[in-house]
DNA sequence: CGTCGCTTTGATCTAAATCAAGTTGAGTGG
DNA sequence: CCACTCAACTTGATTTAGATCAAAGCGACG
């Protein structure tokens, strides 16, 4: 998850035209002619795969978010990841993938035929491990958030998303967040009224400020890392 | 995750002795002469690693049950898996265990020099394969287990639990749990108390029965399956 | 500059946690 | 073989964190 393949200063910058075998974005996939690339994009709350749909593309942003997702009969939902600029989404071992996945906001991606990924990594081991570090990262996110949805108080699940959040896409301080108070509850296991209610507190206690409900600034990350469990 | 290397007939019969380049016990990583294995026996509830110990060995187990999880400084804990004969686990790319790993009952494992798997992935594609393909395995295990801990009931979580020890360790459709209470709330992500009341009412239900607390008959799959969310 | 979706805040409810006894039963030693 | 013991389990009473229900703010955009 969150496999940044982009280096971080490439970041929201101009990109190569993708099918440009010398490009290196793709970080060691780079080099493989026969790795075609395309670029798309989507809309605001577009859908870009479905749940159990066949996984012929592996994606990776160039600008925008993405929320990965499972849903229940009922509606509930939640949200496994979001992604950000740079971040590969997507991969699957087996023939489908096993979360939907949507544009948070307006998004532009590169896309990658699974297929030649695999042919790619049947002759290249680095590619091959490439591929298993990305799933181990996933891997390694998700273990971490089983801990906060099966263990964590409202409070802490909030720090912890801040800090993640701040981590990832903090640009001179500033947290522009692209997911609505709806979203982030979906992702922490907790209603939108409790994070509401838990960023309020936040506010009120001087360790975040806000301009506007999506763009914070953490003042006191410490206390912040203090609160996550 | 429970990725099964043994074929199922073979779980719980006598094995070969290790070190034998022939066994076939380790599936797609058999012939690999270069695959250094041992046994090893861990009485009830020791520890096999701990979390953020450097991972050295790959674990198979011949025979028993093991818990992996985290802990919060405050000894609140998150289990992330069960491991039950035949299931490999502490498989990592990076350099050290993420999660802790505790014997349930008496277990006996088969290890594998990590470093001797990752030499025969760099030669054979095959067992790179293998290895992405584990990962994987748990990767979909959490993705799924997410989903019940962020948004499922009480109920819903023990219904989900009891159909996959079904599946996973039922013999002539007896379950044989070899966890406490305590266990598998803390897998669910619930109290002790909340397990047992959610089975008391599934029994008073006609939806299982006991023999003893931990011998479980399950009497209507199909409304298990109708509870699981 | 009005509208609508998003967010905040308040009031109330409830599922599950916590606190508190009992009960059971597997393992031990007499 | 039985009785004792102790951890595990069940069940009940009460509390509570977070959900749900409800009503204003606000702010971005047409």
């Amino acid at each position: 998850m969150h496999t940044q393949l982009l280096a971080p200063s490439v970041i929201g910058t101009k990109v190569n035209p993708s099918n440009c075998p010398t490009a290196d974005q793709f970080g060691l996939l780079a080099g493989h002619a026969g790795l075609i690339t395309t670029e798309y994009s989507y809309g605001k709350d577009e859908e870009i795969y479905g749940e159990d749909e066949p996984a012929e593309y592996v994606y990776q942003i160039i600008r925008g978010a993405v929320r990965t997702y499972k849903l229940l009969s009922d509606g509930r939902r939640q949200i496994g990841a979001f992604h950000l600029a740079g971040d590969v989404f997507g991969l699957e071992l087996g023939k489908s993938h096993r979360l939907a996945a949507e544009a948070i906001i307006d998004t532009t991606v590169r896309l990658v035929k699974r297929r030649s990924l695999e042919q790619a990594a049947g002759t290249d081991v680095s590619v091959a491990r490439k591929l298993w570090t990305m799933t181990a990262g996933d891997l390694r996110h998700a273990e971490d958030h089983m801990l906060l949805l099966g263990r964590k108080s409202a409070m802490e699940r909030v720090a912890n998303f801040l800090l993640e959040m701040d981590r990832r896409l903090a640009i001179a301080g500033l947290m522009a967040l692209p997911m609505c108070r709806r979203d982030i509850g979906d992702y922490l296991g907790l209603t939108l009224e409790t994070v509401s209610r838990a960023l309020s507190q936040l506010h009120s206690e001087g360790v975040l400020g806000f301009s506007g409900a999506r763009q914070i600034v953490l003042r006191d990350r410490q206390r912040l890392r203090s609160m996550d469990a």
